[in-house]
DNA sequence: GGGCTCTCTAAGCAACCGCTCACCTTCGGG
DNA sequence: CCCGAAGGTGAGCGGTTGCTTAGAGAGCCC
């Protein structure tokens, strides 16, 4: 928290921790690649000349095309993660930090798009081993947000006769984001959130 | 309807319009593999083997892969969009109509989560040609379910104060079934139709 | 200034891709 | 009984893929 880059959406100093710079170019371009194309669509050619390198190039820093897919899976993961749990986490009652959980989570689907593309929809390319961590990460999301709704029916706040069937659908609400924003839209990653963060509300039945 | 094709879910002569009987089949091998693996993963020879044919058997049938993925959109397009609007057009208060036709739509997007899967999903592999025609029966689908929610919030029965924003999110929160549905999870494609048709009305502020 | 490490490139290899072609079989009609 | 059309195959072509290798510079410590 002490850098500038902790600003949900819109980070001013993205992939910061990923070294040396050639490396992080090459991330870079790859997200860029697998969001727009696809895995399987993208070759290691496109991914190293949008990096302003050889194809070469990319084997001395990452050992195979899994393996990028790998680390931005991992690292999307654990940003998306710490954007929700920051806000679960939070003060206030239940019905405040689910809103606020959906708002924040929402608009970095929206804002971080292309990444959270790659991380969403590529799962499927990835090795068992790699897989199995990812979907490790994924389930902390679920229980982050089963928590919340719990706490709120345990408080009289929410009425939810399916506490699991609701927990997936919005968490699917929230994910599916990635796949329809467009920055060209209408809409902004907050007024997303906002109207995401009501939608919720409503479907736990929460008092506005 | 006088056939026995029109049921939702899981229909008993899937396909029955594909003829002749070894175009059907490898329509229906080309489908499992680009569910299974995506479309760029999935080898002509894969698309065949699966159907008990040589690699060549294929382009005697579609001029090329791409041709079978459009074939898939366009068909499952349209058969969703069928049931969807049957449910639509019915009779009944928007309340009802609404919850029908979210029950109609997700129950197909499980039970047919495999062509769901493609038809959603893999739509950036098309050409521009195909993909905009593809795209403009989406919004065959966002127009049916916004008349829905429209004609409720005329009626007094909705309170939405943002109808596309929540059209939006209705249809999202459908199609990702697509995603995540598993046949072997602990949920039917009934019950998560049930689930999701309670959870959309009370996005909507309709009245149980 | 010689050697060592790190980074990068040009060239290319083996494998695999979508797709084609020459040829074979089956079968209904005259 | 021959014929043409329709449906199928084995072999393979040109191009592309992920990845490797041999070697060139740049910087740095001694």
């Amino acid at each position: 928290m002490s850098t500038a880059e902790e600003t949900a959406g819109g980070e001013t100093q993205p992939w910061g921790e990923v070294t040396p710079d050639a490396a992080r170019r090459l991330l870079v371009a790859a997200v860029e690649a697998f969001a727009e194309r696809g895995y399987h669509a993208t070759t290691t050619r496109d991914i190293a000349g949008r990096a302003g390198m050889s194809p070469a190039a990319l084997y001395i820093h990452y050992k195979t095309k899994e393996e990028l897919l790998h680390r931005i899976s991992r690292i999307g993961h654990e940003k998306a993660l710490r954007v929700l749990r920051t806000a679960a986490e939070g003060e206030g009652t239940p019905t405040e930090r689910l809103a606020e959980a959906v708002r924040s989570f929402v608009r970095w689907h929206a804002g971080q798009h292309t990444v959270a593309r790659v991380v969403q929809y590529e799962l499927d390319a990835l090795g068992p081993d790699a897989r199995a961590e990812i979907v490790a990460l994924r389930r902390q999301n679920d229980s982050t947000v089963r928590e919340i709704i719990e706490d709120g029916v345990a408080a009289g706040e929410f009425d939810v006769p399916d506490v699991k069937g609701t927990t997936l659908a919005v968490l699917s609400l929230c994910i599916d984001v990635a796949r329809w924003f467009n920055v060209n839209g209408p809409r902004t990653p907050d007024e997303v959130g906002a109207l995401y963060a009501d939608l919720v509300l409503r479907m736990v039945g929460a008092e506005k």
